[in-house]
DNA sequence: TCTTGATTTGACCAACTGGTCAAAGAGAGG
DNA sequence: CCTCTCTTTGACCAGTTGGTCAAATCAAGA
C-alpha cells in the first residue's frame, strides 16, 4: 500500500517543510500565506497542494516532526550518571537547540502560546508520561542526597523556559544588550543558576 | 485641540480595549477579525473603526498601554532595600501577574515572538534603559557582598522567562501536571530557585 | 421643541487567500 | 518513438476580511 517515495517527492516535500517552517515561525499559521511558502520553497502555489493536502497539512507536519526533536534532549537524560552532570547537561543541549534551533523553538512557542491546538494529545500523552518519568528519576536523586530538595516538575519547567527564553525573546533580549551575543554569557549563567539550586547542602 | 473625551467615547474605547485584549490574546494579531473584536466588545464593526483608525491601531494601542503595567515590577525594584528580599519580591510580584494578567502576558509574548515589530523601539531604548539601570543596582549589591555573583542582566531575564512561562505556556503545564494549579508550588520554586542563587558563600 | 454635533449602522467594495481543476509537460521503461 | 504515470501550472473561484460611506439616529444645550 506505500508506495515508496520518489527522489523528486523527497525532495520537494523537504523543501516545504523546509519553507514552511521559516515562514511559520516568522509570521505564525495564520499570519503566513501559500503563497509565501511557495515561493520559499521555489515551487507553486497548486504545486504546494499536490504534495500537502492543505495549509494545515504542512503546519502539522512540521509541528509533529518537531516534537520529536523537542522531546529528544529530555529523553537522553540518563538515570545512571551523575545527577548534578545529568541536568546541566540538559540545560546545556536545550540552550544550545535554542541558538542552532531558534525558528523551531519558536513554532512551538507560538503553538502553546495559541492554546496548543494541534498537538494537546502530544502534550498531555507523549510529553506528561516522559516528564513524569524523568521526575521520578530526580526525586530519586533527591533521595539519595545526590542533589538538594527540588520540585522536579518546575526544575524542568523553569530550564525549559530560561533556555527557550534565548530562542523565543530574542529580539528582546538582543534589544536590551545591545549588540552582544548572549549565548556565551547565558550558558555560563545557566549552569551557575541550576549548579547554585541543585548542590546539596554541606551536612 | 484635544478635546476632552466624553462618557461614552471613554466606555467605548475601555469595551474595544478589553475586547481587544481577549481576542488577540487567543488569536494573535492575523488571526483575530474586526468582527470578533466587534461582537466581544458589543459594537458593530463600522462602529469599532469609529473609535479606533484600524485594527492595527487597536492592537498597537493596546500594546502601549501594556507596556507600562509590564515595566512597573522592575520599576519597584527598591536599590535601598534589602537585596534578597527586593529581588524575590520582584519574582513574586512577576509571577503574580502571570496568574493575574496572563492574556495581557500571552500578548506580549506573542508580539516578541514575532519580531516585535510594533514595540522595537520601545524595547531599545524605555526598556534597555530601565534593565540597565537596575543591572548597575544589582552589581552595587554584588559588590558589596549582599548577593553571590551574577550576570545581572541574564538574573533578569531568567526571572521573566521563569514566570511568565507559566502564563505563555500555560496549556502546556497544565497538560504536564494534570489538572493541579501550578501557581502554588510554583512560588515556592521559584522563591528557592533564586535565593540558592543570590545567597551569598559563608565566608 | 429645535438644532447641532456626536454616534451608529446597513450596504458595499476591493484585496487577499485557501483551494480546485483541467490540461500541459517530463521522465522512465519498453 | 510510444505510453503510462508522476509532476507542474495557469486560470479560476468562493469565502473572508479590513475598511468606506452616506444616511439614519441619538443626545444635550439653547
Amino acid at each position: 500500500m506505500n508506495k515508496p517515495e520518489t527522489r523528486i517527492q523527497q525532495r520537494n516535500r523537504a523543501a516545504i517543510m523546509s519553507a514552511g517552517l521559516e515562514v511559520f515561525s516568522q509570521y505564525g499559521l495564520r499570519g503566513s500565506t501559500l503563497d509565501q511558502i511557495a515561493e520559499a520553497a521555489g515551487l507553486s502555489k497548486p504545486n504546494l497542494l499536490y504534495y500537502f493536502r492543505s495549509k494545515d497539512a504542512i503546519y502539522t507536519a512540521l509541528l509533529e516532526k518537531l516534537l520529536e526533536t523537542w522531546l529528544d534532549p529530555l529523553l537522553k537524560l540518563n538515570p545512571h550518571g551523575d545527577p548534578i552532570q545529568e541536568i546541566l547537561g540538559y540545560v546545556h543541549r536545550k540552550l544550545t537547540m535554542s541558538k542552532d534551533f531558534p525558528r523551531e523553538s519558536r513554532l512551538f512557542a507560538n503553538e502553546i502560546l495559541l492554546g496548543a491546538p494541534h498537538i494537546a494529545e502530544h502534550l498531555s500523552k507523549d510529553l506528561r508520561t516522559l516528564v513524569g518519568e524523568k521526575a521520578v528519576v530526580i526525586k530519586e536523586w533527591e533521595a539519595a542526597g545526590k542533589i538538594a530538595p527540588v520540585d522536579p516538575y518546575h526544575l524542568i519547567f523553569s530550564i525549559w523556559s530560561t533556555t527557550q527564553h534565548y530562542a523565543d525573546f530574542d529580539v528582546q533580549v538582543r534589544a536590551v544588550l545591545g549588540g552582544i551575543d548572549p549565548f556565551g554569557d547565558a550558558m555560563n549563567y545557566l549552569d551557575t543558576l541550576f549548579r547554585r539550586m541543585l548542590t546539596p547542602p554541606k551536612t
